[in-house]
DNA sequence: GACTTGAGTTGGTTA
DNA sequence: TAACCAAGTCAAGTC
């Protein structure tokens, strides 16, 4: 990893242009050569890159190129992509420090507790969406890839849920893909449909009872909670 | 801007929980104390973060405290954000480098063509969609947003035209729920669909055409070329 | 390898 | 401010 701190502008030209004027930042290059400018703004994205696979030059500035208004930069670096077009140039006009270090292989983040999480918890929770319902199985599959829980209700009938960490249009859309294709399924036909969400957008939630579907609100901690109750009594 | 290189591991709680096990990274943290944590791997999406508004505390660790397995950090530094209970704690076992820059301001980026110049190009050469079309006007306001292109084609039916950089299932829907309003309006209708984009995924192909649209793939570099030549005849 | 979906998404625009 | 939508999205999983 290469790290530079310098007063530098910069050019991007890919899928868009995109230029930076001059200012100080913060530039690392990464062992892949992909290359990274950041400022004080923003959050963890950078203000302009180039991804890897790329090739990163650094070219002096040629000093017959001179032109008396605008003073010399000390360096230019050009990253271009290997397999598209893209290229970001970055001209540097005055260098604080520009270090390299290894830094090796890195083990990786381990993640824990995500979107699948509130599917499993509603599974073992199935009564949330009603008493007397029972679990058929999660990642049910169909033709057009799998519903996250299908369930059947008290009466015996059949129940598809849609489960999103956050509930919005195309979330109701997919679910009513799914609807539409099981209850063309006499065996299981007529199939009801479940939103659940943490939290559901307004319109979302218009378009989901437009569609007769209803909605679930899944409270993570509460749901959480349940199973760790359920895990202290062994 | 403050500037680690450090063998270091780290926690992370809040939406999620994860944890990096010990190995020599970079460590960014900003000037509204947001906090990024770097290695080679990956893109430009750091490995793990706290998101500002956030506190950063360095903490030096209690001595009392040594375990005599694991050897002592040299320092752990947490980070808690202000309004969430998200916290990212930081322990450093052997610092390489620590230094802190002053950036200032940054002007930031400026961008120039993106998926508003795909829309821009085609109300301009609306004839791509088919000889003697008229534009009626970009965005096009209806009830659930507005059509980013409304035409009359040579037939004087009405066309709603959506566009994308890259077509999906979630734009022809998009474009679905445009028609089906707009057919409503008996000045309108019939109202034609289009689907127009760079790329256009083969299932969202399949889907447009099932729904009666039309599929238009628009090269930009061509449409971009098209409006140089008409400015180059002033 | 292409495609789809989720993300601790981030960022911008508009109601 | 809240909701919706695009992103040079990125990244993971599936087909």
């Amino acid at each position: 990893m290469r790290i530079i701190v310098a007063d530098c502008s910069a050019e991007y030209t890919g899928r868009l242009q995109a230029s930076l004027p001059l200012a100080k930042r913060v530039i690392l290059v990464k062992a892949d050569n992909s290359l990274l400018i950041f400022s004080e703004l923003g959050s963890y994205k950078p203000l302009n890159w180039l991804a890897a696979p790329c090739t990163v030059r650094d070219i002096t500035p040629d000093r017959a190129d001179d032109d008396p208004d605008t003073p010399a930069p000390e360096k230019i670096i050009r990253a271009s992509s290997d397999k598209t077009s893209d290229v970001l140039e970055v001209t540097f006009q005055h260098i604080y420090a520009d270090d390299t270090f290894e830094l090796g292989e890195d083990p990786g983040l381990v993640k824990d507790g995500v979107e699948d999480h509130l599917q499993r918890y509603l599974a073992e929770q199935i009564e949330r969406i009603g008493e007397g319902a029972r679990l058929v199985r999660r990642e049910y599959p169909t033709a057009i890839g799998p519903v996250d829980i299908m369930a059947v209700d008290a009466e015996g009938t059949h129940v598809a849920i849609e489960i999103k960490r956050h509930g919005g249009i195309d979330g109701v859309e997919q679910l009513t893909r799914y609807c539409e294709l099981l209850n063309r399924d006499p065996l299981l036909a007529p199939v009801r449909g479940i939103f659940a969400a943490q939290t559901i957008s307004p319109q979302a939630r218009v378009l989901a009872q437009d569609r007769g579907f209803e909605c679930l609100l899944l409270d993570y901690d509460e749901m959480r909670g349940v199973e760790d109750d359920s895990l202290k009594l062994f």
